[in-house]
DNA sequence: CCTGTATTGTTGATATGGAAACAATATATC
DNA sequence: GATATATTGTTTCCATATCAACAATACAGG
């Protein structure tokens, strides 16, 4: 049993190793610098979803919607996203990106485009039958993990 | 490449499936309850610690002096800790916990203790071959992350 | 259609943690 | 030993997030 207990040691270190600053390893630079990683992660995802409101977003970053009403107001008035309405329904309200911010986007995409290569390049040290176990074992474990939180209906943004 | 991709994609989720309120996936209840996870898990170092003081327990815990100082200053308001010093160090100032806390540093443990019990229950649904190939994945993660933000620094508590 | 309930977005009070500046003490270098 | 540098713990200011309460709107069941 003491492969299984450093594998969770590791397992455990790796998930409280939650460097707000860092993106998985990378120091957010140039454009991305100047925003928080809350506001480049909220313009992320009301670049990739279909109709974004406030109550979505919050789910999708898992905070509060208080939170998100108060950063998407942040991003409004610096002019990066603009809100909208749809005719059937005045109680939501949407946000889109606006020119100034797919920059912003465009930048904060190609970056995970990078982190997602080397990424690969490490998997890549991995043979078929070995991604295979890994695949395994991490299904089961958000699996896991999902029905314990039941944080489960959390999705996956582009990466 | 299809399966690496996968198995980035739980991984990324599992690094940001980052509930503070629960503790990988166990909700905290009863004497717990009554603490934030910042003070029990200050508790916890400092009843592990030999010698804890402010700037070891905030190296350990990943956060500032300054959270530590102020961390430790209602710990000691609620009488859970007491401060000392060394005749030879007039410097440093150490902790240590006070009979008041020392059931919440059990309970803290004993919950550590039920869900590595859990852990190891599901590291057994793979084999003594596949729990290698997972040791390794995890050793050469942490190696790789650990050199991206060099907090390669912090140390594992009990866990 | 009407009424109770749920949901949405907002706000104010509060808590928490980081950054930076600081005084006190320790350590290193000469 | 004297002096420069580093380290420790504290504090103030600030940004951000939660919680709880709220008004407005949508929805469900009769």
């Amino acid at each position: 049993m003491k492969r299984a207990e450093q594998v969770l040691d590791i397992l455990v270190n790796l998930v409280n190793m939650r460097d707000s600053e860092t993106v998985f390893g990378h120091r957010r630079e140039g454009l991305l610098a100047e925003f928080t990683l809350a506001e480049a992660h909220c313009i992320d995802w009301i670049g990739v979803l279909d109709h974004p409101n406030v109550t979505k977003i919050a789910r999708l970053m898992g905070v509060t919607r208080g939170a998100v009403s108060k950063l998407s107001k942040k991003l409004l008035k610096q002019g990066l996203i603009e809100s909208y309405q749809e005719p059937d329904n005045s109680k939501e309200i949407y946000f889109r990106l606006t020119g100034k911010a797919l920059p912003v986007y465009e930048e904060h995409k190609k970056i995970h485009q990078e982190v997602r290569g080397e990424w690969m390049k490490f998997f890549a040290n991995f043979s078929d039958g070995e991604q295979e176990v890994l695949l395994r074992f991490f299904t089961r474990l958000e699996a896991l993990l999902g029905e314990k939180t039941e944080a489960a209906g959390r999705q996956m943004k582009g990466m």
